[in-house]
DNA sequence: TGAAACCGGAGGACCTATCTCCGCTTAATC
DNA sequence: GATTAAGCGGAGATAGGTCCTCCGGTTTCA
């Protein structure tokens, strides 16, 4: 899980076991407050000084990336599963309801997907390989007559977003409340839910420019030093 | 509409305009890119100093004050006219599409209720005044058998949230998208659309909790210099 | 036991936002 | 038309925050 690549030399023991808690440090910290937190807060909670942060961290981009590089993984797992579902229909709740509880409770996954900061490549790698996967996802689903008339993948992706807005609160609950909002909004992407929906979808670069415009901050996430 | 307290003795015909001009260009601004913008940004956008900005309102918190006033009682007129409605599912629906409709496309609105800047005591006094509103329609719509089983008020403040946080984008088409995706939610709310919802509601407090917890920036939009 | 690796955290460099100040301009009044 | 109080612009002072560096002292490991 937490293992340095081989290729280099091994951190000595001390170093290693401050590497080991400033990932996790990071992990809580960006999960509650966002990408905008700081690295002296991620020091801090580690137990550590900012200087080791940056020893071992070149930069906040390095270490949002060593974190968040198997998280996004996991997104493309998720679909993988939805795209193996046995029914169609099974699939569109599986990617829904997986990204939402992947995402629920860690704003900073939130943040990277739908405001990344310039400079992380392997973000836009995973937006480009996911959208796709879904458009694949509507289609079968829509061939099999079970979802309603006129939802398109921008309408998932929307619903994600409105769950995900509200579902920073109570995981520590047995059953976390944003399963509740789920369950309020899924009804009505089933074939079964009435007529097709008013309007027009949004398309796919209307959805990547909503995404994009962000909430407070307007993107601006990492402001680097350099040239 | 925009009439000065006559208590006061006139502006010059000059300043008078440009404090018309402020509030234009102060709707403008906080409407596309919320609370924190600058009164600099303002000021530029009414094509006057930031002096003459300061000049009429002492701080940023004044010229919110004077911005927001009228739209947080707006929203007192959609609740009045949810609770007057000849049918208790019409004053649901009220309450949910008129309420997106004026916050849609008002990002300064949204953060203004969802994270007031502390310092505004008439957002306060105002979120204390709608609560039981809410309250009240919800009762009256469950009385009438017209909620589906389970639904409380903090549901229908979730709603709003939910499809507000999409409401951003396409304001001026003629069928703005975020009707789309209200369309998608509020079939889950009437007392047709199955059994009871999952898990527990939010308490009011809960609930309370996770509007102010906001997004980034976390609640601190006004920096004001004093001692 | 010695040297290489590592540590903490004060503080430097830089940025951004709020608000002030003052020489000049404009509107209102006589 | 002259007088004067009110108003104007916008550079920059001030405060505060973030990212990252630096170096004297400490720890690990051979």
């Amino acid at each position: 899980m937490t293992e340095n690549a081989p290729t280099e030399k091994p951190l000595r023991r001390d170093a290693e076991e401050n590497r080991r808690r400033l990932l996790a440090a990071a992990a809580e910290v960006f999960a509650e407050a966002g990408l905008d937190a700081t690295l002296d807060e991620v020091a801090a909670r580690a137990g550590v000084g900012v200087g080791t942060a940056y020893r071992r961290f070149a930069n906040k981009e390095e270490l949002l990336e060593a974190l968040f590089r198997e998280r996004v993984a996991d997104l493309d797992a998720i679909m993988d599963r939805a795209a193996a579902a046995a029914e169609p229909w099974l699939g569109i709740v599986t990617y829904l309801e997986e990204t939402i509880a992947l995402t629920a409770g860690d704003r900073g996954l939130r943040e990277l997907m739908l405001r990344p900061p310039q400079g992380l490549e392997f973000v836009d790698e995973a937006r480009a390989r996911l959208g796709p996967k879904i458009d694949e996802l509507v289609e079968r689903a829509h061939r099999a007559g079970a979802l309603r008339a006129g939802v398109e993948s921008s309408d998932l992706v929307m619903t994600v977003l409105m769950v995900s807005a509200v579902a920073d609160y109570g995981q520590d609950r047995a059953e976390p409340p944003w399963r509740r909002f789920f369950a309020l909004v899924v009804g009505g992407l089933r074939a079964d839910a009435g007529g097709a929906l008013p309007g027009a979808a949004l398309s796919p670069a209307e959805a990547d420019e909503l995404l994009r415009a962000g909430r407070p901050g307007g993107g601006r996430v990492l402001r680097r030093r350099g040239p």
